[in-house]
DNA sequence: TCCTTATTCAACCTTGAGGTTGAATACGAC
DNA sequence: GTCGTATTCAACCTCAAGGTTGAATAAGGA
């Protein structure tokens, strides 16, 4: 399923963007749990949770074996730190620019401090 | 609009499910940019990527202040918080159940290692 | 005042997401 | 083999997402 890593990305955060998969993911850190298991909270059909929970495995966010006609899902809790990974390094890199930007205008002589299109 | 944290979240993951938004993120950790800034880079219209930033706004990952005609874009990164941190606590208790489980697993005489709807 | 620049609003089109229902499939139990 | 259980496949519906173009709005500059 074209495992470009962006693509990838996109899909990840595209599945936690839904509650519904969102409550699924906090069910599975209980435990692994089949899709009847993971559908009896709902008011939705059956068929809409095996969708949901297609959504997370072509992210990569769980896996599912299959035992008898049973596919217990389980999360892959690595793929949730690839995430965490984009967000953290993008939210380092505003902050350390913030703090630099802090230090300049500590050292200046007081003017007007609207910053803009300043660079560029 | 609605400031439900439940939809906030949902619409901070979808905002970063898209892959020119997260590349408008990465571009403003560097610094402020106007709409016109942003959207140089893209083949798309001016319009259109002022709606992405409409729904980066509407997410509260952005913030726009005014500025004469132009409306500098600003990234709040306490924002990109509130998404690492929900990952994070999800990601924490699904380690912890395996090392535990891990634990419980290594105390066992060897049988059959199969677990599955075995808790619940 | 009139023009130019920066951005948004509005209407529209196309596609994909999430839901439904009704088969089809896969496997264990009898 | 046949039945029941667990899950997926397929076709369909509705609505929102992301794109377009063409006006409307807002504010500085001549």
């Amino acid at each position: 399923m074209t495992d470009h890593p962006d693509e990838r990305l996109s899909r990840a955060f595209a599945a936690l963007s839904d509650p519904v998969r969102r409550d699924i993911v906090a069910r599975l850190t209980i435990g692994d749990a089949t899709v009847s298991d993971l559908a009896s909270p709902y008011d939705i059909s059956l068929q809409a949770v095996s969708k949901h929970v297609k959504v997370l495995a072509d992210a990569g966010l769980v896996s599912q074996r299959k035992e008898a006609q049973r596919r217990p899902v389980h999360l892959e809790s690595q793929a949730l730190a690839a995430m965490t990974g984009w967000i953290e390094r993008h939210q380092q890199r505003a902050e350390q620019r913030m703090s630099r930007l802090e230090e300049v205008l500590a050292d200046l002589p007081s003017s007007d401090t609207t910053e803009s299109g300043a660079d560029r």
